[in-house]
DNA sequence: TTGTAGGCGTTATCAT
DNA sequence: ATGATAACGCCTACAA
């Protein structure tokens, strides 16, 4: 039933037209079980509705469907747990590669290390991963969180605050060690009582705007490693009277939509989802083609949106 | 290498243990064509990315994993080519049913019927779609609309424009008819000048806005068929000094995340997303159990959301 | 140009 | 309690 060119033009229209009235499908199970590909690529993201993630996903399926490959979407909720089951249900599926964004609670690695086992190949994006050797689609976060930080700092902040996620994950720590570079550079010295680790949703942003509140000497700015936390923080502070960016100027990471609309709009950073998602795919449908590539890290371009959450 | 209990649970335990060392792996492939079985559902909507679908995947993923299936999401862009193709791709996959909610150029529906003729169980959300016999899992978009309109009818506008979408979707078509009955109720003539029919995409809201001012006589309302082109509206009409809601009020629909963050915060309707994605799944995993069950429509509630973009 | 056999990995069934 | 075999549907290779 392949269009094999051997079978004359007109006994392959015949065959085609009848197969389509019979409603005959080509069973790609039996046809994958026998080719050993199956022309699928798996993605384990920790959530789908967020739009930098979401965004990267339509850049994946672009250069999937671009290349005749189909993509499974799996959510891994941040979650070690749901990502190990998700890591053997793509492997069991037999998909040709993984494009994948670690959870926050990855730290350990046994089931990254079967993906190398099963010489599946993978490409991680976002969070690097170093665990098992694979390409690695990232920004420089660090230089961004340093920007950011500086930005801050050349506005005439100098208590700043920052919101950071699981040290588990290479961003945050990037983003934290930018933060840091950008104090020392500017001889601010470090005060590990702003520094504040969440999980980075927005109930943690309001409760880390009340910390905030009852610090003996409140702030005058937030870098947060991400926009949720950032947004809900914001608002809460407001409620509680405090004028941003007059009185705490605030940067988040990512760059969200919903920044562009709230009041004051929020700075952040643009991380090139669209293009991310298709180097990702781009990288992962080279490395099956050519089992043998070497590893590295791909550097995108990202930058750094100021609006008024942090311009007087 | 199934679990198969005839086996003594000592020689079981040998051989998974074996199987971990080596870094064996069921092949689901071969697995599911042997049993003519996947345990997966395809899902084919329009986005991933918008709040609605993306939580309505949300349910749908928490009913398919409590259950043990796997989910395959697939996007049509709203484009009627790639719903066909990724409709061949999830039925060739042997998908063991399908959850749809059909794309705005659908008008033609052979795709569909192929489901049907391979007896595929499909459920379809939110977009009604009456072609081939299924379970439809909505809301009353009629109800709400009406109720949408006749909230700004009560608030003391009269001249109220409505943003449609495509005549393909019913659900735009109860939302018309909605806003219609209202007007009807409360003996304002319909004026067809007020009626814009749109992509309903954020540009669309724009080219909206700009052509609303354009009108001779300004109207007071606007009853939006959904939140994003309601957003972008709004913001071009305070742009262009239109006081919302003073000189205009805006109710949207769908109730976006984004609609409770914008200055002023916009009216709309909670579509009860989460639960759609729940009870789809249930409807369509009871649907592969048993084969026979009658078709019906299901109306899950929903209600309007007052902010301030209608309330002075 | 067309026909046919074998095997992909699993599992149900039959035989030992 | 275990071992052997056939079949799921497709596709490659070889034969006719």
């Amino acid at each position: 039933m392949a269009n094999n060119p051997r079978v004359t033009k007109k006994t392959r229209d015949l065959i085609q037209a009848k197969a389509k009235e019979l409603g005959y499908f080509r069973n790609t199970l039996a046809s994958n079980l026998r080719s050993q590909k199956t022309r699928t690529i798996g993605v384990i993201v920790p959530h789908i509705s967020r739009y930098f993630l979401s965004t990267v996903i339509a850049g994946i399926e672009e250069v999937a469907f671009e290349n005749d490959y189909r993509v499974i979407i799996c959510q891994s909720l941040d979650q070690l747990e749901r990502e190990k089951q998700l890591t053997d249900t793509l492997l069991s599926s037999q998909v040709d590669g993984i494009i994948m964004s670690i959870s926050m609670e990855t730290n350990q690695y046994e089931h990254l290390e079967k993906i190398e086992t099963q010489k599946t190949p993978i490409v991680f994006f976002d969070r690097k991963c170093e665990a098992i050797p694979a390409n690695n689609i990232l920004i420089d976060d660090f230089a961004r969180a340093f920007e950011a930080t500086e930005h801050l700092i050349l506005s005439g902040r100098k208590r700043i605050v920052h919101f950071t996620g699981s040290e588990n994950v290479s961003i945050y720590q990037d983003r934290l060690k930018g933060y840091k570079e950008a104090l020392h550079k500017h001889n601010i010295t470090e005060d590990p009582t702003l520094i504040y680790k969440s999980s980075l949703k927005p109930a943690d942003g309001k409760i880390l705007a009340r910390q905030i509140l009852e610090l003996k000497e409140i702030p005058d700015a937030i870098f947060s490693a991400n926009d949720l936390a950032a947004i809900s923080c914001m608002q809460e502070l407001q409620e509680s009277g405090v004028k941003i960016p007059h009185d705490i100027a605030i940067v988040g990471f990512s760059n969200e939509p919903l920044g562009a609309y709230t009041s004051p709009s929020l700075s952040s950073v643009n991380q090139n989802p669209l293009e991310m998602g298709k180097i990702a795919t781009q990288t992962l449908l080279h490395q099956i083609e050519n089992p043998d590539v070497v590893q590295e890290t791909k550097l995108l371009d990202s930058s750094l949106i100021l609006r008024n959450s942090s311009i007087i």
